[in-house]
DNA sequence: CAGCATCCGCTTTGATACTG
DNA sequence: CAGTATCAAAGCGGATGCTG
């Protein structure tokens, strides 16, 4: 159990929402939440690269707060390798909500993809998350990959709903090449696969796989 | 329409995590859509009390973003009364299911105030609104009112869910009287009504008024 | 190289004082 | 009442250096 003595900043307001905010409010705070949600067991260098413009010293800081608040906690890995990993603890995985409601509102903020915005494959995985869910848990499980620059993801149908790894499937139902915009589109249904294709999508597989995922009329939370 | 030029600072990061907290990441900002989602329309001075601790400037700085990214949308008032009043856009309104999800999970962080906790009672509008639900929306509405200081509290009954005003309810049918600690806790079923009697929270009323709302078994998002 | 710690210039925040 | 103005302190971003 690490220390942790820095100025423990608070609002001083006995109210839920400012104390969650004292906790997760910080500049990047919530962002190192994602990468660990996303991508499960980190690497320090691991959380550096899946966050592009933060100060080494802000991402230590950071990890230390979480540590202290009870979000994140420190494995110094077993001898083999002499690498720690940072990993939520339950008490951080049940940020996972907030993380998708912030999500939802953020979506129509992005249209057209800045210049100079960062972008990494597995943030797909949120979106991913947020929409999709298996709509044949009976019949047997599909993956679809997305490809986008850097590493692959890989989407997986489990119980009804889908699950997101970094890396690559061997054998996917389904591939998908493009800009992250229309591997979203596609994926959520607003685009449909022809109009992207025109747009410069590659799709490899059954279309039929992408509508066992897709969202359908109403979505639930 | 008014204009902004502050510095934009943003992540950076084509994500839609990243983007809404470009938005509503900084400091105090979901704080101010706190007080404009509980109290409705506001004048500055009834937020600058509903944010004990913001700097004037502060407040200020953060209205001017919020009307800026369309979250909020000043009104300045018709002639006889000469103040502006501020009120959420309805994209502003969209926030609210972040705002739920950081009070549910902020929640167990509020055990014993601390001595320099601020508290305002109209804040308890939030549990209100996260746990109660009106178990029997075909009997005629209901009424109940919080007081634990400054003005009160009325919790309403409406077709099936529960709204929150300030002020007072003429003929509530119920009156909880005491420390918003205790007050939560009845209104969630955490202690019991006997219980918590004995710890000093005063109770007027059909104690039916109170199960009518309170939250049953699992209670879904 | 992974995992920090330190230093420095800039920006944001906080506290208070002041004004129409 | 509804803000501006001012200024000190804290936080942040970027670069660089250290240690195993």
């Amino acid at each position: 159990m690490a220390w942790y003595d820095g100025p423990m900043r608070s609002y001083g307001q006995y109210c839920a929402l400012a104390k969650a905010l004292d906790v997760v409010g910080d500049r990047w705070t919530l962002l190192v939440v994602r990468e660990l949600l996303l991508r499960g067991p980190c690497r320090y260098t691991d959380l550096r690269h899946g966050l592009p413009g933060i100060a080494t010293n802000l991402l230590v800081d950071r990890l230390r707060q979480l540590e202290h608040a009870g979000v994140v906690s420190r494995e110094d890995a077993p001898p083999p390798v002499a690498t720690g990993l940072f990993r939520l603890t339950s008490r951080g995985e049940q940020l996972e909500p907030v993380l998708h409601q912030l999500g939802r509102w953020g979506g129509p903020l992005l249209r057209e993809r800045a210049r100079d915005d960062a972008f990494r494959t597995h943030w797909l995985g949120l979106p991913a998350r947020l929409h999709l869910k298996d709509h044949a848990p009976d019949r047997p499980p599909v993956a679809i990959e997305l490809r986008t620059g850097d590493e692959p993801l890989v989407i997986e149908t489990l119980e009804g709903t889908v699950r997101t790894r970094s890396g690559s499937a061997p054998n996917a139902d389904a591939v998908l090449t493009g800009t992250p915009r229309l591997i979203v589109g596609v994926l959520t249904g607003k685009i449909d696969l022809a109009a992207a294709r025109k747009a410069g999508l590659k799709y490899k597989g059954d279309p039929e796989t992408l509508r066992r995922v897709q969202p359908r009329a109403v979505t639930r939370a």
